[in-house]
DNA sequence: GCAGTTGAATGGAACGCTCCAATCCGGTCC
DNA sequence: GGACCGGATTGGAGCGTTCCATTCAACTGC
């Protein structure tokens, strides 16, 4: 496409009949400019249809407004919201956002941090990321960084927002306590990096109660659909059988309910379920899953205001900051039978 | 936090005593370059952590490298695949993909396009887009644009991908038919984009099986969950009543199961159920929702080929590809009682 | 009527890079 | 040994902006 035919300020200023100095000054809306040439620079602009070029700008400024997100894994359910909360926020302080996604690749993850970093953003916040820590180190030398949801980056320089995973599932063990429910086993995941604070809170819950002794972990990596059907039938072999699950995230949670559906058992009736995330899968009505839900919207805000707030004074140690979970009762947790 | 003073060119130059144009050149992998001016250079650049500024780059070379993709909402579970289909091809020629969304919102949307036509993004692909049809036109005077999944987007000089919504629907009601179905219902939606052609799929699939009389729809904006409660709701109310039904999309088909559930009607014993877009949730076993799927990775790969050959070439009629979508049978499913 | 003041407008340097034209230098050929 | 060659290297212009320093024009006050 002609994109070096595209109009300048050049063009811009050559048709209102004024200099090119001028008509910057009216783009940017300054207060010294007579109304005739104001006028006269404008009716240019949309003639031309002239559109500045941000590069240029951004060039000579020395600065592009611009924080770059690295989203790990765009069909995790969990990001969208906290998007959309970072946003809002880079919105209201006069940035822009730009994405790029690493298709839960640390590969790709990589590259595309790369990539953000050379097109000189001016922050960096990554949502889950699973890339090495070195990377964000790296990254962080350069331009602030704001880790969102992984309790494992404790660097200098960097920032973290999360929420409180051990929390989360104490809430959960704390309600089904409350029901009346004293077999509570968990379903964990593996790898992934909230698996340790969410299975430790269950289990300090757990003890915390006197319930230690009742403690019941079917762990492997069972983030999926199939991985918390095959946790929950290894529950179900188990004697006495639990009365509710925990389950590590809300697709785990929908899982163990087609594995229990199998067995001829009922939710809430014979097992209580309990799911993370609030994802809008709990939502639906057909499962109505009692969830903890992150505060995700705050999350971002939070991470947008971190880095603008290093943007501005990149000194004072790195802030942690962890928000609190919220337990969302619905139709999948009842008074054990 | 210090943008100015990171390295450039000349600091490289400077450090490996040679010309910045010889940095260029090596960094840019030319061949005439000296083994031992290369190593020298190479270290310079790891020494100083230098990454080139992909702004001055752009500036000079007169173009980016890098397509722009308008993501209307990215809740919508519909485009994750599709942008990685994107990425892919972009990555294999040669491109970067800038992400923007829109939140949904038409305004939204025109920021978003205005704030990637300033980046001078050499392309643009708009997923599913709600804004109005004059601003894909304004856009398509600077830049190629390609639009993914709006059917009503007819202009010249766009190119479209979508796949074939009314073939989608004709599949489903044929395989159900096929099963012993006569009494086929359709929970549409109003507004979106694709309603129109999945309903008209449906009543043609259903006159050329001879069966336009039992042509049922309930309409209204069902493409949630609650949409499809209450369409669901409203056909079980008539008589005879419908031995199968399909959604507009998965998430108004599982609304559907709950009203069924609520009735106590069982899927697919009493009722056989279809959703629409293959989604994650029509995949959980505990749903297991026959669903039509379209190919969306396919869709990013076309909609990326699409725009690649615009930016080199950008004559030609505009291309409208339509792909063909696949029927995905499940649990739901079922011959009549 | 002229120095001084103020508001409006402009020219040019600079941002960090690429790329073209020019220069440099060690051989080779006759 | 001087002309010529070709690979290696370099200086400088230019990309589209912003912004500083300067100029210009129109008043003001005495």
């Amino acid at each position: 496409m002609n994109l070096a035919r595209r109009p300048t300020i050049h063009d811009v200023a050559e048709r209102a009949g004024v200099s090119k100095s001028l008509v910057s000054l009216v783009l940017r809306g300054a207060p010294n400019v007579s109304d005739r040439r104001r006028a006269a620079v404008a009716q240019a602009v949309t003639d031309l249809g002239y559109r500045p070029n941000a590069v240029a700008r951004s060039l000579v400024e020395q600065r592009t407004r611009t924080v770059g997100v690295l989203v790990s894994n765009l069909h995790n359910p969990f990001f969208a919201e906290v998007v959309d909360g970072l946003q809002e926020q880079a919105t209201e302080l006069g940035y822009r956002v730009l994405l790029g996604s690493g298709n839960g690749l640390s590969v790709r993850e990589e590259e595309t941090v790369e990539a953000l970093l050379e097109l000189r953003v001016e922050g960096l916040v990554m949502l889950n990321p699973v890339l090495d820590a070195w990377v964000v180190d790296d990254a962080s030398r350069s331009v602030p960084v704001v880790v969102v949801g992984r309790h494992d980056l404790r660097l200098l320089r960097v920032d973290t927002v999360s929420s409180d995973d051990a929390r989360g599932t104490a809430l959960a063990v704390e309600h089904l306590i409350g029901l009346g429910h004293r077999h509570i086993a968990h379903i964990a995941a593996g790898r992934v990096a909230a698996a340790d604070p969410r299975r430790q809170g269950y289990e300090a819950a757990m003890r915390r109660a006197g319930l230690g002794a009742q403690i019941r972990v079917s762990s492997g990596d069972y983030t999926t659909d199939e991985g918390g059907y095959e946790g929950m039938t290894k529950l179900l072999a188990e004697r006495p059988r639990p009365t509710a699950v925990l389950a590590h995230n809300d697709l785990a949670a929908v899982g163990a309910m087609g594995a229990l559906d199998d067995a001829g058992l009922r939710v809430p009736d014979d097992v209580s379920l309990v799911g993370y995330d609030n994802s809008y899968l709990a939502g639906v009505r057909h499962l109505s899953l009692t969830s903890v839900s992150q505060p995700r919207l705050e999350m971002g805000h939070l991470a947008l205001t971190a880095v603008h707030e290093r943007i501005d004074n990149s000194d004072g140690p790195a802030r942690n900051d962890v928000l609190e979970p919220v337990l969302v009762v619905r139709a999948t947790t009842a008074p054990p039978h």
